[in-house]
DNA sequence: CTGTCGGCACAGTGCCGACAA
DNA sequence: TTGTCGGCACTGTGCCGACAG
């Protein structure tokens, strides 16, 4: 009985300092397993969830941070704006510029919730920067879109009556999740089954979620979540006061202003109305390389609610201040703004100048449009209004456009390490104008919504063209979208509609189902 | 068709204003269904949820605010402890004497969970205290121990075979639950069954979860829960960091002190390890009033498994900082002390002067004592030890004990005011001493745990004596206590278990039964 | 190609008295 | 007095092909 275990066991004390031992290593790994850090976080299924629109600095650039957004984050969270009772931090600067000293990929323990851990470094200027070390650690690998499309799905045996398969995929915590995958019905469709309720119901999907499918590097099927957009849980806050919350997020970055200490934020992509670090070479492009005034037209893209880009066209109608009082002459949403289309008034008036595409940035980097394979992909207006602007960007230009630096003649002034710092980002995202830009979300296709059996599809990318998105080859992954409509309506007909709490358990009990 | 709509209607632009209106009111309901301000909590039932060692301070009130405790309440909801990229607060002391300025009870919208919110207003000294003018709320009501005893529940017509009802309840967000009361069963008992596990599921309740029953000044029936013993849920951090949550808290308290001006804080007694908010009166008698030096015994009141209150003997064995870098000289946590009985370990081995009994705190009131009606009732040494000390003070009193000022003395030299407001709390909590504490949970009794049907006694106070618990009469609230055993423990035998998740949905598969 | 329906099997839940500790 | 069991009814879920748009 156990006399392996017996022997190995040191006497006495020693003993119980063992068994402390693994207490504090038990206690570690749960502390592992709630922060999300003990298994490197797969960086290409952690973009795809994050969504297109989505980038995280490189380690080592310089971004600035704006303490405004990052507030912004917090009010979304808790739904309560900023107070009277929060403080002024007159040492602390609309926008900070920061050293990116790490970045970690993290997913919410229980619904695979997917965030970003930054360590920003405050520095005075951009000759403060030193070399980041490399500690071994990979740089976070970014999603390589373009590969050979494939089959994400391993082929059915056909041969079977009905052809199926179980199907394991892993999460962003590595748990392993299986599903039944059989080719079924009338007409023949392909559909997953058992296992999948499971999984939607543990991940607390709501109709209007997506699902993701990716291969990871082995080759191993992965699957990750994307909430509809904004759709946000709202953090509860029995504990912490959204004030608190809010001092927290600027008092820390006063802090680090004032001591040139690193700090740590928490960008939550899905949660976040907009970007709040972002790359200083972006920064400078969009406030010294474009002169906006009232009256000017621009370009700005959203995340469409099949998940994929979309341009939105709009005017530009006044640049002032969003908070005079507590940040004048911040540059954070300066811009107040109209849109072409009604129904966009629920979208933010106000923007960041980097934010939005005008028809000079267009002209700073006239090559990269060049190398673009379909630059009017999806655009509102397409062909016609960004057609000609980019053919005749001269026209567009102010009289006063150029005096200003274009990003050529800025290099001229910073040292080649500052350069080459800021071309480094993989992920700068000028989203429609670069190749660099994430691959895109095209593959959406939302399946019905039965009052017993929520049936979404599955779609892979280089079979679809429908919905006004545009179908992009080569995509490596695939990905279900809950339908959105309320099972609730649908029910009216049938007596299968047993009573309360109906549209919850509706919408955990579900399968999958697409076709090739 | 809507006539006398159209007819009430303004015109045109007042009417696109009426909507506006409209909308913003629509928010503002919103945002106070969140926050749970829209209708003024029952506090009974509020306290009653808190447990019997919660107690609040009185508005305008002076008490000592403790940075050290808040942080700590933020530890333990996010799991993690302070790092050392939190700032210092140097001109954060410890300690802040503020004068509370406002109180509101709340309640998570979900689960119940409750928690107050608190304005403190940091002042230089007693002197700059100033009247809090009675804004026409009712200072919060609280618990009436001593009510007469009466059944909670309307009485069974026993007529009827089985004898049942409906028991229509309301919970601190008034939402009504109903439950079926019925008398059956060989032999007969009392059940709540249908409704019953909709409620445990709706309140996301747990094995050793405890509900309780009370009647509002209306006599209508209300319910509230109250979570087992510091089984908070972690509250999930995707958006705000761990430390982000501290410095919000250390640096809204800082400002505060700064400008002298309001802070609101929340606290949350069942997340809370200890109080972090003390009357002044509390501290002082505590720190001036007892001379505290290792090898001298204490008591202190700890709520226990069964939601009782408990006394536990120790000895303190050292007085040093808990934090000498960053709290050098604070008084919280500043004792460490040894428990009599082992398996007191995980309890907390630091504990604040206020919050433990000595000799010298009973000599203080000597009055207070003799009003007691059961001093020794549920103490560990009972009779034997303490009261031999309550009987003989002064044989317990060490020699410089007398030099330090007694609150009689200190009386003097503070305004009528001060005093007025010193002796104004309700509830200042001396556990086990004072007649003003809030009433005892002394109906506990917990029920079997089947693998399908938890099911859940409930006794009435004035019928129950047992589990060791003193039975306390004149008690107006009911309690139910989920078991706390583990369900799948019982699940060997049965064929019944039926696999995953078993555990999540036996739990909310419960009724509840008990007996007169 | 995909959304919805009716049908059907069955697992799980809920309610009940019996019974024993 | 109360914890647990077997029994039983029934609801809700899950899987299926049919079919229509």
């Amino acid at each position: 009985m156990g006399s392996v275990e017996e022997k190995s066991k040191p006497e006495g004390i020693v003993n119980g300092a063992h068994t402390n031992l693994l207490e504090e290593m038990k206690l570690l790994k749960e502390f592992q397993d709630q922060s999300g850090i003990r298994k490197a976080i797969n960086s290409e299924l952690w973009y795809a969830c994050a969504g297109p629109l989505v980038s995280l600095p490189q380690v080592g650039s310089l971004v600035y941070y704006f303490p405004q957004g990052h507030s912004e984050q917090v009010a979304v969270s808790t739904k309560r704006s900023a107070t009277s009772q929060i403080p002024n931090y007159p040492n602390l600067p609309s926008q900070l510029l920061c050293q990116v000293h790490n970045v970690t990929l993290h997913a919410d323990k229980d619904t695979d919730e997917i965030y970003a851990q930054m360590s920003l470094q405050p520095v005075n200027s951009e000759r403060d920067v030193f070399p980041i070390p490399d500690f071994g650690l990979k740089p976070s690998k970014h999603p390589m879109p373009r590969r050979a499309a494939e089959k994400l799905f391993p082929p059915l045996d056909f041969s079977m009556q009905p052809p199926s398969q179980e199907l394991v995929v892993r999460d962003l915590h590595d748990n392993t999740w299986t599903f039944r995958h059989i080719y079924r019905g009338q007409p023949k469709r392909h559909l997953l089954t058992t296992g999948w309720s499971l999984f939607v119901g543990s991940k607390r999907l709501k109709a209007g979620d997506s699902v993701l499918f990716i291969r990871n590097e082995k080759s191993q099927l992965m699957v990750g979540v994307r909430r509809a957009n904004r759709q946000q849980t709202t953090l509860p806050s029995s504990v912490l006061s959204a004030d608190s919350m809010h001092i927290g997020v600027l008092a820390a970055a006063a802090h680090a202003a004032g001591n040139r200490s690193p700090f740590t934020i928490f960008y939550n992509p899905r949660a976040c109305p907009s970007d709040f670090v972002i790359p200083l070479i972006k920064f400078r492009k969009a406030v010294f390389g474009t002169q906006v005034s009232a009256g000017m037209r621009f370009g700005m893209m959203f995340e469409t609610e099949e998940s994929g880009k979309r341009r939105y066209m709009g005017t530009i109608v006044g640049v002032s201040d969003l908070d005079p009082l507590r940040w004048p002459g911040s540059k954070w949403r300066n811009l107040q703004v109209e849109w072409d289309e009604p129904g966009c008034s629920d979208r933010q008036n106000r923007v960041s100048s980097w934010e939005i595409e005008t028809p000079e940035s267009l002209f700073i980097f006239p090559s990269l449009t060049s190398g673009l394979k379909r630059p009017l992909q999806s655009g509102f207006l397409g062909d016609t209004e960004w057609g000609s602007l980019v053919k005749k960007p001269l026209a567009w230009l102010p009289g006063s456009g150029n005096a200003n630096l274009p990003y050529a003649s800025m290099s001229n002034i910073y040292s080649e390490q500052l350069v080459n710092m800021l071309m480094k980002p993989q992920a700068v995202n000028y989203p429609g104008i670069c190749g660099t830009a994430l691959p895109e979300v095209s593959a959406v296709k939302v399946a019905s919504s039965d009052v017993t059996n929520v049936q979404a599809a599955v779609n892979h990318t280089s079979h679809l063209n429908q919905s006004g998105i545009m179908s992009v080859e080569n995509q490596n992954y695939s990905q279900i979208c809950l339908d959105q409509s309320n099972a609730m309506n649908s029910s009216s007909s049938k007596e299968r509609v047993a009573g309360k709490s109906l549209y919850l358990s509706k919408v955990e009990n579900s399968s999958a189902s697409w076709n090739y």
